[in-house]
DNA sequence: AGGGTGTGTGACAATTTTATTAAACGATTA
DNA sequence: TAATCGTTTAATAAAATTGTCACACACCCT
C-alpha cells in the first residue's frame, strides 16, 4: 500500500502537528518548508501523495502545484491542498492548478486523513501504467492515449479520465454523484447532468468501431462500463 | 435514501433561507434555533445529518456538538458546520469536536448541498451487496444486472428492486400491500394492483428461461418466490 | 352451469429520466 | 485582445418507465 507523504508547510507547529496525525495514521512523511526544499526532496523514490500550503510564502505554493504538473514524473501524483479559510474561494477554484482534492483549516485530523485515504484509493490505479483493453479497445497511460484495433482514438482530457475510471472498474454501476467524485475529483460543485454530455462525448469518440457498446446506461442507477450484452 | 437535514440556526432570515435551499433539494428539513430545541428534536427517527451554526448565541454550537459525539444514538450523524469568516480560526481548530465538514458563510446554495451529499455519501459507505442466485438466476447489485446463465436480462427499475426483495426474500408470501411497503417504500399512494403489473412485467423479463416459474402467485395472499415446484 | 371473486394481460397517457444539441463560459495561447 | 480549446450549463428532443384501466381468464363454491 502507498504510505509516503511528502508535507510542505511554511509553519513549523502545523508541520509538526501534520506530521504527527500523518504518521499516528502509519504515513510516512518527508518534510519540506518551501518551495526549493520540496524540489530537492522530489526525487527517487516519489511520495505516493504531497500534502500542500496553498499560501507558501511568497505564492510558491501555487508555483509547485503548476510545476508539478509540468513535469511528467510527478504529474501523477495526487495533490492535496491545505487552503486557509479566509481566502477568497472562488479564486482558489479558479487558480486551480490541478489538485486532487482541498481541505479547508481548520480541519479534523480525521477528515484529514478520511481525504488522503480517498484520494490514494483513488488515484492509485491510475498510476498503475499498465495498458488496458476490453474487446479490442486499448487504453495506453503511457502514451495517454486510446486504441481502437490499430487506430487512435481523439478526445478530450475528461473523456479520456472517464474512460480511464471506467475500464478500471469495470461491471459496477456508478451514480453521476460517484463519477463526479471520482473523475472530476470531491470538491468541485458541477450539476449532475454534466456527466451525461461527457458519456456522450465518450461514446461519440469510441463509436466508430461500436465499442460504445459497453458504455451502458443504468436506468435510475447511473452508468456502467462492461464487456456482457 | 437519506434526506432528513436537522438545521440549527439562531438567525431567523437565515435559517429560512437554509430551509429554502434544502428543500429545493429534496431534503425534508427539521428547524431548531437553539440548543435546547436542538436536543428535543433530536429523536426518532433521527436526522440524516446535521447542519449546525458554530456560532450559536452562548457558545452552545459547541456544546451541542461535543454533546452529540457523547451519545450513542447520534455519534455518527454527520455534522457539517456552519463557521462565519472572521471567527479566529485556531480557537476553533482547538475545539474542533468532530465535525464531518466545514461550510464557510456566505456560501453558494451549490456549494452547500454539494457537501452535503458527499458527507452523506462518505459516511453511508457502499453497502457491499453480494450477487444472490437461484437456479441459474443471479442478481448482482454491484453492476446492478441480472443475469440469466450468461445472459444478461433487461429489465425496468422497479422489476429489479422487486427481484431483489424476492431475491433477499425467498419462501415467503408477501401481500400487496407488503410489497408496496417494502419495494415502493411507505406512504407511497399507488394501487394494490399494480402489484400485478409488475409481477407480470418482472415475470416476463426473467421468462425467456424458465425462471419466471419462481415468482408464484398465491391465491387470495399475495406472491412468493420460490424454487420449489 | 353460473355467479362471484381474484388474477393476468395489453394498451395508454402521464411522468420521469436520459440523450442531444446549442450556447455561454473560462482559461490559455497566439 | 482576439482566437481557440475544452467544459459547463441550459434548452429541447427522445426514450423509457410508471400507474391505471378495461377486459379476459381462472378458480371456487353452490
Amino acid at each position: 500500500m502507498s504510505r509516503r507523504v511528502l508535507l510542505v508547510e511554511d509553519e513549523a507547529p502545523i508541520r509538526d502537528m501534520l506530521k504527527f496525525v500523518l504518521e499516528q495514521s502509519g504515513f510516512e512523511t518527508i518534510e519540506a518548508e518551501d518551495f526549493d526544499i520540496a524540489q530537492q526532496k522530489l526525487v527517487e523514490p516519489y511520495p505516493d501523495l504531497i500534502l500542500l500550503d496553498w499560501m507558501l510564502p511568497g505564492g510558491s505554493g501555487v508555483q509547485l502545484a503548476k510545476s508539478l504538473k509540468q513535469h511528467e514524473f510527478t504529474r501523477d501524483i495526487p495533490v492535496i491542498m491545505l487552503t486557509a479559510r479566509g481566502e477568497e474561494e472562488d479564486k482558489i477554484r479558479g487558480l486551480d492548478a490541478g489538485a486532487d482534492d482541498y481541505v479547508t483549516k481548520p480541519f479534523s485530523p480525521k477528515e484529514l486523513i478520511a481525504r488522503i485515504k480517498a484520494v490514494m484509493r483513488r488515484v492509485t490505479p491510475t498510476s498503475n501504467e499498465q495498458p488496458i483493453e476490453f474487446n479490442g479497445l486499448k487504453l495506453e497511460p503511457i502514451s495517454h492515449r486510446v486504441m481502437a484495433n490499430e487506430d487512435a482514438l481523439d478526445m478530450g482530457p475528461t473523456e479520456y479520465k472517464l474512460l480511464h475510471f471506467f475500464m478500471t472498474h469495470p461491471e459496477r454501476v456508478y451514480s453521476r454523484e460517484q463519477l463526479l467524485d471520482n473523475v472530476w475529483g470531491t470538491n468541485v460543485y458541477v450539476e449532475d447532468r454534466t456527466v451525461d454530455v461527457h458519456i456522450r462525448r465518450l461514446r461519440k469518440a469510441i463509436g466508430m468501431h461500436g465499442h460504445d457498446a459497453m458504455i451502458q446506461t443504468v436506468r435510475g442507477a447511473g452508468y456502467r462500463f462492461s464487456t456482457k450484452l
